[in-house]
RNA sequence: GCACCCGUAGCUCAGUUGGAUUAGAGCACCGGUCUACGAAACCGGGGGUCGUAGGUUCGAAUCCUACCGGGUGCGCCA
């Protein structure tokens, strides 16, 4: 349990013994260092519900708490805010060497994260990067604090754009087992559909067939399928992401599911037609005439959409896989989709009643004059040509920095900071927001990015090889003697509660935050802390923080799926 | 017409379920700190009517309302 959670508990049992037993004690991380380590906010709310005066309230409630194991000293300040200072001694066994550095949370729930689900016939673009590095630290985060973690690649290997490939490819003597070619193909294809109202039809037509089994639709449908998997699995592999060909769920493995989802959708009551089409009415959403709201779940060709599709996901998900939440990591556009997806389902016994369906929407993708990139125009950033600019850009930096470094030291280390700094880039911002894609902000190296971290903990690493040492080869212990080792102690005892955080509210750009934090407590004490020239127990004690700092920022660029060199 | 997201320093972004006389970082700009536990660092400085106007509150960047500006979504694409 963190401190956080501790100082929590005991609060809110003073809280009980004060008299207010209903009010929260809001323990937070104090605003300002002269505040002390952590601020209990709850009192003047609670004191207000009692009648009582807050800082009354705030002296009954220090005079019932039991934390002297935890706490140095208690406050009251301001209005009737309680300020902590933890007790070095609980700062110091929370960064022991023997301290576990994550503890798993008290009941594992079993979590499946959706992400990345790229549409297959196209080669991975930007606006494939959010959901897909998003999930993975999602994905990472929730299972090392225990959870059971199932991934699943929604990908799109199942609409309307097979059928025009398919036709097209029917209708002219073009063929290709590459990608690029495919989805030059594509792109013909789609010119096609969107001018030729025929060949719009005889699409759909493939769609149906291909739906309902047609030997020779699905054959050229697999083989698009594996040379598009393969591409993406080895972006996936270049990013460094825990996807594998096992995650993948795609859209048509659904397919044998979806008669039983309409016709399940009928028995409920749910479903009416309307100009032919299946579609389930919802009063909460209001069409443009303001009448409710028709989903439609079944065309009136009989073909299936991804709403249908959907439905069939959340019931494989919270009823097959027993899944207890469900997070799905797609782009805002889709939020009014997964919302009605999420109330059908509930109303017509798709997803058991307990399990929670969360979709975690990220902001649109934006050129760097704020404009949009709009993605059916082509001219998007292929993922590879990104990732090959950003490795390219970091190689350029390292030689700069170190000429003497061996060729092959020299590209590894350029693709771990290369794409290190691309991932980081959108992990640290809010996801909400939309997000401006700047090649130079996202491989300058300085400020809050991965590079900074990955050279804190190399410089950490440097003082264990000067030293000639390991951390454990030390005998001795961390002793606090001056302001910066005790800030490093505490930033260090936070991380738990920063991986619970997002672990909870879905938000990796916290973590960023907090190691950004973490590794400028360090230089700050590694520049005011000499180190290798003190006595023996000042030195054992000032290399078990350095060393603890290494693998808490190496942990928690690990979870950001963001690797760390030794050395750079 | 209905709905969702966003609007914080010149730029890119933080600001945790409302909390502390001076709203924080980084970049850029100005000025310091290396015969070195690695300067890819550290320290200091200037720079903001938190889109606008009301409201709720002991207290609002945060909650509510209206408006302005940007983005997005609303039946046979996904």
């Amino acid at each position: 349990m963190n401190v956080r959670q501790q100082l929590t508990e005991r609060f809110q049992a003073a809280f009980a013994a004060a008299g207010v037993p209903d009010a929260a004690p809001l323990v937070q991380p104090a605003g300002k260092p002269e505040f002390g380590d952590y601020q209990v906010n709850g009192v003047m709310a609670a004191a207000k519900r009692a009648g009582s005066k807050p800082r009354d309230l705030a002296q009954q409630i220090i005079a019932a708490v039991d934390a002297q194991d935890l706490v140095e000293k208690l406050e009251i300040a301001g209005p009737g805010f309680i300020n902590v200072t933890l007790a070095n001694s609980v700062l110091i066994e929370s960064v022991a060497p023997d301290a576990a550095l994550i503890t798993p949370a008290s009941h594992s729930e079993t979590v499946v994260v959706d992400y990345s689900a790229p549409n297959l016939a196209k080669e991975m673009h930007v606006g494939h990067l959010r959901s897909t590095i998003i999930g993975d630290a999602i994905a990472r985060i929730l299972e090392a604090l225990g959870h059971r973690v199932i991934r699943q690649n929604h990908v799109g290997d199942w609409g309307t754009q097979f059928g025009m490939l398919l036709t097209y490819l029917a209708e002219t003597s073009d063929r290709s087992d590459e990608l690029a070619d495919i989805e030059e193909f594509y792109r013909s294809a789609k010119a096609r559909f969107d001018a030729d109202a025929q060949f719009a039809d005889r699409a759909r037509q493939a769609v149906v067939a291909l739906q309902s089994g047609d030997p020779a639709a699905l054959a050229q449908w697999q083989k698009f399928i594996r040379i598009s998997l393969s591409h993406c699995q080895a972006i996936y592999d270049r990013l460094g992401t825990t996807l594998t060909m096992a995650d993948v769920m795609a859209e048509s493995a659904y397919n044998d599911a979806l008669p039983g989802i309409i016709s399940d959708l009928a028995e409920k009551g749910l479903l009416s037609e309307s100009e032919g089409a299946q579609c389930v009415f919802l009063d909460e959403y209001q069409a443009k005439d303001g009448s409710p709201m028709g989903v439609i779940v079944q065309k009136s060709d009989g073909g299936y959409l991804y709403s249908t599709t959907d439905l069939a996901a959340v019931r494989h998900r919270t009823i097959t896989l027993n899944a207890d939440r469900v997070i799905y990591l797609t782009d805002a556009r889709q939020s009014q989709h997964f919302a009605q997806i999420f109330l059908i389902s509930r109303r017509a016994g798709f997803s058991r009643e307990a399990a929670v369906l969360e979709h975690q929407p990220f902001g649109n993708m934006l050129g760097k004059d704020g404009r949009p990139f709009k993605s059916r125009e082509g001219g998007l950033i292929k993922l590879n040509e990104l990732l090959d600019e950003a490795v390219a850009k970091a190689l350029k930096l390292i030689t700069e920095k170190d000429p003497e470094l061996q060729a092959s030291q020299r590209e590894s280390l350029a693709r771990m900071v290369g794409i290190g700094a691309v991932k980081y880039a959108d992990l640290s911002k809010n996801r909400t927001s939309n997000y401006i894609f700047d090649w130079d902000q996202m491989l300058s190296f300085e400020g809050n990015t991965a590079p900074y971290l990955q050279y804190a903990y190399t410089r950490i690493r440097s003082i264990f090889r000067r030293a000639n040492t390991t951390a454990a080869e030390l005998e001795g212990v961390i002793t606090i003697q001056t302001p910066p080792e005790r800030a490093l102690c505490l930033s260090l005892s936070r991380f738990q509660e920063v991986l619970e955080q997002v672990a909870g509210d879905v938000y990796p750009h916290h973590l960023c935050s907090y190691l950004y934090d973490l590794a400028s407590v360090f230089m700050r004490f590694y520049e005011a802390c000499p180190i290798l020239s003190e006595a023996d127990d000042v030195k054992t004690s000032r290399l078990l923080l350095a060393d603890r700092t290494a693998i808490t920022l190496k942990k928690g660029l690990e979870l950001l799926g963001i690797e760390t060199p030794e050395r750079m």
